[in-house]
DNA sequence: TATATAATTTAGCCATGCCTAAATTTGTTT
DNA sequence: AAACAAATTTAGGCATGGCTAAATTATATA
């Protein structure tokens, strides 16, 4: 069995390779709030357990191996996720950080059942897709939001769960994956969105729309 | 916050100190699974934290700090297991193992959701009882099996958690805490006891026996 | 009371996983 | 091509929590 740290850094170099191929030290050392000298020691340590491809001064990958743990350390994350905000009502921007700690600790026959408890679900309460027993993620074709034009219609896929507060100031207008909403406005120069989500107008910045990512709908109730 | 393995001697001291007073390095680390030598380490640090008690050579003791996490660890195993029995259905006899490291890792919030869902219980599955939020423990006048007489009818009420397979054994002639029985036989020289419950007749080793904690009662049905 | 035995402590070592400071490599710029 | 800045790695240290082996203390026994 891999130690805490191991499998954290396996998830975190899965999801930076995600969005960019290779991952340097530098990244993955602030992703993991790290110094780069001490991820450096720990890159060395999981590629000797062949959980990584390195070279120094040339970024880190995962191997089938390393990508396999990762998967099963994210699919364990969001499962806990899911549970704690349906079966406990924890809410939606706490259950990150719980998942954080539990994720390491649970066992296969928790995990499984709460997999049957919640039916089997695929995606956790920010929308972001739980892997199945064998590590088959389903890619959706979500879009930034900073994509959306002027009138169209969309549904949120998921939302970014790292920052606590920005998921509370979404929750504060409905905005959760499945809501649906239509953009207004978009104002010129990089500037804010506004958008109507049941017949509110909600105007929303550009640092937070990057951190949403929806599904455009083929304009059901047109203009 | 405290290291796992610090709140994992405070809860072991609280546990070996309830029936044997001061607690010595040898026992400690017999129950712990670990050498002499790394206890005394551990014991130390503890020292310097204030929460035990300890001269070299002459055992340990909780002060009422030390005894306060003690009591919040445990409370913490207790409600796990009680619900990871309820709600997910796991077999009594796992859910030991698992508590064992989720109890280090829950937050008081989720501990409080879990003690809302299960009603505010005073019992884990194996009858041990649940220190409240405050620490307070209610302490029963439960009997070892050992001290029965023939013919004494009693109510289980606690079961040794440590060992998995005796619980299953336990199982097996559905002797859960609850459960009423009456001794049909104490065969002497240290012998076995035979039972009934609910017309099935059980041999109980001395072994067993002594894991086994019971209330007696005055005979209602009487012979 | 002296001594043997058992328990406990001390001393010193190891792995993990983090750190800082110094050295090295890369890549860019002039 | 040389030099500089940025990124990365190496070297060496620290705390935690185990371990073994040797020294010490306590206790039981003769």
């Amino acid at each position: 069995m891999l130690t805490h740290a191991a499998e954290d850094y396996l998830k975190s170099i899965y999801k930076l390779q995600e969005k960019g191929g290779k991952v340097s030290t530098g990244i993955l050392a602030a992703y993991l709030d790290v110094k780069p000298a001490s991820a450096t020691g720990m890159i060395k340590k999981l590629k000797t357990m062949k959980l990584v491809r390195y070279e120094r001064y040339r970024g880190v990958t995962l191997t089938a191996a390393g990508k396999a743990i990762a998967l099963e350390v994210i699919r364990h994350h969001r499962l806990l996720e899911l549970y704690l905000f349906k079966a406990l009502g924890v809410p939606w921007d706490g259950v990150h950080e719980e998942a954080e700690k539990l994720e390491h600790v649970i066992s296969e026959d928790v995990e499984a059942r709460m997999d049957a408890f919640l039916g089997y679900p695929t995606a956790d309460p920010h929308g972001a897709p739980i892997p199945d027993k064998n590590g088959v993620v389903v890619q959706t074709a979500s879009v930034p939001m900073t994509d959306l034009q002027n009138g169209q219609s969309c549904v949120v896929a998921e939302v970014s769960d790292n920052d606590s507060a920005l998921l509370r100031h979404l929750g504060s207008f409905n905005l959760y994956p499945g809501t649906a909403f239509r953009v207004i406005e978009v104002a010129p120069f990089e500037g804010p969105f506004t958008i109507d989500i049941a017949g509110q107008q909600v105007v929303i910045g550009r640092e937070v729309a990057k951190q949403i990512f929806v599904d455009k709908v083929q304009d059901p109730d047109n203009v």
